[in-house]
DNA sequence: CTGAAAGCGCTTACAG
DNA sequence: CTGAAAGCGCTTACAG
């Protein structure tokens, strides 16, 4: 708008005019804070609705530090799957114990450039929220590194993420992803499996913990991974894209594994349909087993075998940690929570032939 | 943290102070307003970045008016679906033209009372962000005041949603449900069908433009919906978990109809699955239409046929007149953008019998 | 119980 | 080119 017609919004000043009193008192009567009369806060109170009166949180937060109701929720991706409902749940938990909580997230995977990441952990701190919950998958030590400034000045943060813990001396919960890896192998090698693919979202390759986990697994039974039976993406397509794109992958193969793992439900499914279609039959000829049990996961070509990632268990000790913090007081230690899998058989996995 | 040892950041005085200068005059140096020296303005932007200094927003934006870099972002649900995909490309596009974008949502399905709304709406008006895109889909016409009366103080917003254009005086683009319902309503009557049963999501059963359009076309061949065959839910749960009970009523009925239209990828996905399994084959016994296109579509027990929700479009026609005021200082009238869908045809569809 | 005054950290006319 | 001063809208010792 060209013409800045901002009408003037009323401010303290105003009512206290208005009530025939002092900024002091009018401030007093409104917070509760202080000594004021009944009547007077009554007055107060009155006129200030009557007028349309509505504190401005930026000149409170000027004047007295701390954002005190709102907890910044920190988070590269929002992606379509359960881990977005994980950050619901944490937003809707803190919404009911009065707190706002903005979303400070950067579009989608892929483009999440250090620059960037920091621009939004500077935006959000800019808030001066009274906490931070940071879902840390993806985000870059330079930007752990301003959360730890924040702590350190007395903000509270709790982190939350994959395998490793995040280089923040801060409560965290992490959620034990190289086991879990394990456990889907586990489970493919007990039913028979010793050719087995690994597909990762997010990476050109299957990459740490998830590689080195199923290879220990299979190293237990004298097997070993296969450089050609091992896919990763670039992370910045839809995972049912990836999943379709691997089928096609796995279609062109020579030799083909007898199991695969693929780290994401939705690729997963989508992996299915376009194997399925292109005439093989799981879990006959192939099985196939998921991450993250997904409500997805239950309704594709075959009910897929998953493993679970605890979404719960992740959501309720972010909570705790949090509610620890800024309910009862707690100052001590940061801790460390950690979550693991658990293996949900459907019907996408059998013996293998 | 119970002891309070918040360091004490550095401020633009510390800075005018260490490099011998004024405030006013470090402020100019800094910010590229007003004439300053070269010679000054070099020796403020060292001593400011030696010194780690960073300007407050906080008290920028108190003593300037509006937050000219941050466009907020409201919508109630961030779902699991291409509605969020959506969000989250608006928001990168807007990123890449250096706004912050704070999304300010409330939870997940269910929780937005009239009052949790309003909050939130407050909240981000407390940011005094440069405009707002509203996604207005159920969102009440109470909150939709308070984002008018942003409007008539000069703030810019975009709203977008479905089927009826939102009570605010300002750049709308919406969706045409109705005529999206049409089109899959008609669909099937040219296949031949005339029992036809409708789902909708977030309703307890299938509302105004659904309901409405759906019988234009079946009046249209003498044909008529049926009560038993209408259904709803609470919108409570994930799409999934509605979908398959969806499936399980079906199942139950006495007389089923040859065709449902399902408002929900997601949900039509998870609903064949379970009628599959429960011994309906598709198309063959049943034809089922989904509606958004999403990413899962494709990739179900069926290929699904559907009505893609312009995402795309949406996105575009959002961005597009946000820019216009934004970028090119259009400040007339506002604007009302239709967007319609499309007929995807896939392999859930085929005559009945 | 009430109020004058200082202060939060910046920006911006306005006067040199 | 530079700076003293007022102001953004509130809160909070501090003094009545």
């Amino acid at each position: 708008m060209s013409l800045n017609q901002a009408k003037k919004t009323v401010t303290l000043a105003d009512v206290a005019r208005v009530a025939g009193i002092s900024k002091t008192t009018a401030s007093h009567a409104l917070s509760g804070k202080g000594w004021v009369s009944a009547a007077t806060r009554e007055t107060v109170v009155r006129v200030a609705s009557e007028m349309g009166f509505e504190v401005d949180p930026l000149a409170r937060l000027l004047s007295n530090g701390r954002s005190e109701k709102t907890i910044g929720f920190f988070t590269l991706d929002i992606d379509l799957s359960s881990r977005t409902r994980q950050m619901q749940i944490i937003q809707a938990q803190l919404n009911d114990m009065g707190y706002s909580v903005p979303i400070y997230a950067y579009g989608y995977r892929g483009r999440d450039a250090l620059e960037n990441q920091l621009e939004l952990m500077n935006n959000l701190l800019a808030q001066r929220p009274r906490a931070i919950v940071c879902n840390t998958s993806g985000v870059r030590d330079e930007v752990l590194e301003r959360l730890q400034k924040f702590v350190d000045e007395g903000g509270v943060a709790v982190c939350y993420g994959y395998s490793r813990s995040a280089p923040v001396r801060c409560d965290q919960v992490i959620y034990a992803e190289g086991e879990s890896h394990y456990l889907a192998a586990r489970h493919l090698i007990e039913l028979g499996h010793r050719d087995i693919g690994l597909f990762n979202v997010g990476y050109r390759k299957p990459a740490k913990p998830f590689l080195t986990e199923v290879q220990r697994a299979l190293g237990e039974v004298g097997a070993q991974t296969r450089e050609k039976w091992l896919f990763g993406n670039d992370g910045t397509r839809r995972y049912e894209e990836d999943g379709a794109r691997l089928g096609d992958e796995f279609l062109a193969l020579k030799s083909r594994p007898s199991a695969m793992i693929v780290a994401n439900d939705y690729a997963a499914v989508a992996f299915m349909a376009r194997v399925t279609r292109g005439g093989i039959s799981i879990p006959e000829n192939l099985s196939v087993v998921g991450h993250d049990d997904d409500a997805i996961a239950p309704f594709g070509v075959v009910a897929l075998t998953t493993i679970s990632s605890s979404i719960e268990a992740v959501t309720v000790s972010v909570i705790e940690l949090l509610n620890s913090r800024l309910l009862r007081d707690y100052s001590g230690e940061p801790r460390l929570v950690t979550v693991r899998g658990e293996l949900v058989v459907r019907d996408s996995t059998a013996a293998p032939r």
